[in-house]
DNA sequence: TAGTGGATTTGAATCGTTCTAATTTCGCCT
DNA sequence: AGGCGAAATTAGAACGATTCAAATCCACTA
């Protein structure tokens, strides 16, 4: 094998072609496995490109196809792990259909999104991915993508109202479900005093969460406290720092907690000591996301497996089909989550 | 403001030409910005750009001025916090340098890799920063990316040897110091019988981690059992699985461990429970990179902080810089990591 | 020998932008 | 009115690929 030059111009079809003394156009044909092209023609333009270390421009290729082999995956907080996690199957799907992904992450910002959407969009993505930041607006981000490239929404809705003629597809996590399935588990092991600790109720997923909790009380006919819902940020921290809340009312202690997600879960089990309780023998805990840490937290936590890397997947296939039929009507799809029941949901003693 | 058109062709400077009576040139001198024009044309064409929802078709304006806007990110593992806060750091820093980042994941698979450089280097990105995996080889990444495109490595040396034309940065940990730092610690903790968990010795970084651990147990003169060295995919749920082989040997038992990284450590304190033992109380553990969970498991972590997110804005800048200026000479930086103490590692009782 | 038809090959236009060199416009001075 | 330089504008050729229609080649046949 020759070795190809250590530096020097890029290598284009004009040099090969030059070359091995056909044209451009065959080279192309060759390219792109056409059978076209006669069989020794073609040994010896490969044989070419091989020599002279040819790579393919496909920025070029695509502005004259009118095509695009990119997707923009955009999301809010690239370093949670459910997140990353999701990123990747992106990746890995994208990847195997012949895509690149562009990223942007937005670090929760409205502002920073509608930034990084318009500087994606230049690029020319065949489509969008895109995990909205909290206070995300419908109108700023079809603004900044307009209304030529395809997107796929994940995990929130975003707020305001998009105009009908923007159909874009959702892939959402079955909250409601999850989170009444979570309480009716709670119910099963004998508690009747259920909070539901942690999220802010202005954000879609909390809501959902809090309203699938609800339905399962009252179908046992249950009646809820109001010092049993408490709110905090969604992280640990902040969740250990509002324990103090739920036995602050004037009602009936809780027993057990159906918290919005593992976060808030493991900060609620840390706090509950200052409480002279402990989560798994004399208090119920249940999380939602099944992070890593979930199963591996002492007492491991019982919670919702949303299967972030699948979901990752999912929402790059849900892209990939809008791509080869864009007239196909837009759907949501909810992908189901799953109960794992853990140590931490202890039966009433 | 008019609306635009909510379907229909893709909008090009010809387009905002004739809209506006003027010539495509001036359309083009107007969107960068050029001096050149007259202030009333200026202010007609931008009108006009914004009437017809004009979007600047970046990949275009590359292919002409032989030039790029995206840089590949090609990580080993998404999913691992510490490449997640890693790729933030480097997404951050191209974004607002305006560079586009053309993210690719290997799973640590070299072959994975090979197939996502070739494609990634198809869109013609300025420069890559690669994470390779951990069974990557010199002769074959350079064999994919070309001598055309700069490349910063992260974290982990390439096996074999990178032929001297091909001169790249690199940005590597202090790993040799770091799990020295660690293993003093532990020695001052009393400890005497300690091993080295996880990662694999053909990689780089699990060398040089292993490298300084041996130097701390020299220089204070203990033994070093060869059943204290536990091999293991730089995987939580690997690293659990091996545990027990660190209690199988025939000589003595290790009171604590120093661990490849933080995702083995979390594992290995898992796997303890199933040996009897407890992380924190009778078994001291260190782990390496100081991850967002380091510091929320129970017990914490004592481990050595590497700043991921600081590393991939830092990568981030050795990539612009090396754009800047493709002459300069390329080097080898060093980021020093910090010893954090907290739970994890307490005295031998 | 000329004609036929399938197999190959190729010239030239095109995608949306940039850039050079040239042209046009315009105010102002003599 | 003519000339001049500065300011503003533009024609047209790139960039590196694809694609269509047209040209060429090459056995064979009549």
């Amino acid at each position: 094998m020759e070795s190809q030059t250590p530096v020097g111009r890029k290598i284009t079809l004009n040099d090969i072609a030059a070359g091995c003394g056909v044209s451009r156009a065959t080279v192309s044909l060759v390219l792109r496995g056409s059978p076209l092209v006669n069989k020794a023609t073609r040994a010896r333009v490969e044989e070419e490109l091989r020599r002279q270390g040819y790579v393919y421009n496909r920025a070029a290729a695509n502005l004259r196809r009118r095509t695009s082999s990119s997707v923009a995956l955009v999301i809010n907080e690239l370093a949670n792990p459910f997140f990353a996690e999701f990123a990747a199957g992106v990746d890995e799907t994208l990847g195997a259909a012949g895509f690149v992904t562009l990223l942007g992450s937005t670090g929760d910002s409205a502002e920073r999104e509608h930034a990084v959407l318009g500087s994606l969009i230049e690029h020319g993505p065949g489509g969008i991915i895109l995990s909205p930041a909290e206070d995300s607006e419908a109108r700023k981000v079809l603004a900044a993508v307009g209304t030529h490239t395809p997107v796929v929404l994940f995990n929130r809705e975003l707020g305001g109202q998009l105009p009908e003629y923007a159909h874009w597809d959702r892939l959402m996590l079955d909250n409601a479900r999850g989170a009444r399935a979570a309480t009716e588990h709670m119910i099963a092991q004998g508690h009747r005093h259920i909070a539901f600790f942690g999220g802010h109720d202005h954000a879609s997923s909390t809501r959902e969460r809090h309203d699938g909790y609800m339905q399962a009380m009252k179908a046992a006919g249950l009646p809820v406290e109001t010092h049993w819902r408490v709110q905090s940020t969604p992280t640990r921290t902040d969740a250990a720092r509002a324990v103090g809340e739920l036995f602050a009312g004037p009602g009936a202690a809780p027993t057990a907690a159906v918290c919005y997600n593992d976060a808030v879960a493991l900060g609620l089990m840390l706090g509950l000591h200052q409480h002279g309780r402990q989560a798994g023998r004399d208090f119920a805990v249940t999380g939602f996301d099944d992070i890593a840490e979930a199963s591996m937290s002492m007492p491991s936590l019982t919670t919702l497996s949303t299967a972030p890397r699948a979901r990752g997947r999912q929402a790059a296939e849900m892209l990939l089909a809008r791509l080869r039929d864009p007239q196909a009507p837009s759907g949501t799809t909810v992908a189901p989550v799953e109960l794992v029941v853990r140590e931490s949901s202890n039966p009433l003693s």
